[in-house]
DNA sequence: TATAATATTATGGTTAACCATAGATATGTA
DNA sequence: TACATATCTATGGTTAACCATAATATTATA
């Protein structure tokens, strides 16, 4: 998927507050601060994030990233990073303008310049900054993901994505479900079939499309 | 001055196009051909970078950077063609493939990013296409301009840069006299006043006005 | 439950850079 | 000089991303 600098922008400030907060669904106001925009300007974007299924809306609750969404930000962010390395290490800025810099390279790295600058670099582990430069593999599949068919009763988790095909994702956000949701598993039957609780309401769910919805442990 | 991205590319294409074919008038249909889009389009940029004082424009002639103009382009060249050393040197790239890449960073490189990354590759004075990389200093006067006023009867020469105050270059302009144009010294006066001629069209000039007319011998 | 605070939506406006089309103007050559 | 060709201008349309303002909807708190 082919998407803009600014989309890319809001991808990434995504994945950062995720990083930071733990809290799953960020909220539109603290999205439009910390990239300087008026919330009105976040809503229009959102929506369109959304309809690309790069995000995950739920309004007056929050916004969260689909798998896709969140792999292509750790893309961008492991770009980021490594430029940020050379930027500090081979020319001597400090990390901070090292950062600013990047912020604006990153855009314009592919996955060539991004393999050959980690060799250069030496596969760096860890940004001037301190923080952990993603991996190109761990990428591909969001980090120690659960399918929700793997829960137990009792457990709660985060929805990190559900279904890739449209009819099951348009019954899921029928369903009031969305990647970060809260669930928690309530029942299993004899079948494997789950009964699982978000926001108060229960749902009872097959077990092959309980294997279609990653989550994370609370 | 600030100018976006796209005014950079159309300055650097000029210059490029310059480079070449030494022909100080560029013709826009030439300009359109290079930079991918429609002659319309470009009519309506290079009335902006007219208005800008980027380039001074004659319809139906051609377009030439202003010395304003040039200096910039230059200093974009110049980040250019760094870039395409990193790429080659040290991050293994074909030369075609690094001038690319080279293309996109350009727009984003500080004079401090220039300045180390220059150091860091020690100071290159050529690009991997065989380009001569300009230097930072011969970019603030054009090289080897030479004052209106220093030229002797019967010597040819183009106009790089007219003067800097809005006053003279309109007059300049109703004249008929712009940056690109080809004027020869009829004869100076004892006065040191000086008729040239421009398009087959006779002009008397003060010297002090003379000075401050720019050239490049033809 | 009423109200305040927060979030969302609708509407309309801005800027930069592009496009198409058609009509006007200049240039150069027969 | 007349005409073909090249070039320019005027007009109007598109897209992406932003903005403001006002009206509406939701959530949270007293």
């Amino acid at each position: 998927m082919n998407v803009s600098e600014n989309i890319q922008m809001y991808l990434v400030e995504l994945a950062i507050l995720n990083e930071d907060s733990k809290d799953s669904l960020i909220n539109l106001s603290k999205l439009a601060e910390v990239l300087k925009v008026q919330t009105v300007s976040v809503n229009q974007m959102i929506h369109k994030l959304d309809e690309l299924g790069l995000v995950s809306y739920q309004p007056y609750k929050g916004v969260s990233l689909t798998e896709i969404g969140h792999q292509q930000a750790m893309d961008i962010i492991r770009h980021r990073r490594l430029w940020e390395v050379f930027f500090v290490s081979n020319l001597g800025f400090e990390p901070a303008s090292a950062e600013e810099i990047a912020c604006q390279i990153e855009h314009i790295t592919t996955e060539e310049i991004d393999d050959r600058l980690s060799a250069f670099l030496d596969h760096p582990k860890i940004s001037p900054l301190g923080k952990t430069i993603p991996s190109r593999e761990t990428n591909f599949k969001l980090d120690g993901s659960i399918p929700l068919s793997n829960l137990s009763v009792g457990e709660e988790a985060t929805v990190l994505s559900l279904s890739e095909d449209k009819d099951s994702t348009s019954f899921f956000h029928d369903a009031n479900l969305f990647a970060g949701s809260i669930v928690k598993i309530l029942s299993i039957s004899e079948n494997s079939n789950v009964l699982i609780e978000v926001d108060n309401k229960k749902i009872h769910l097959a077990h092959d499309l309980c294997a279609e919805i990653k989550t994370r442990r609370l």
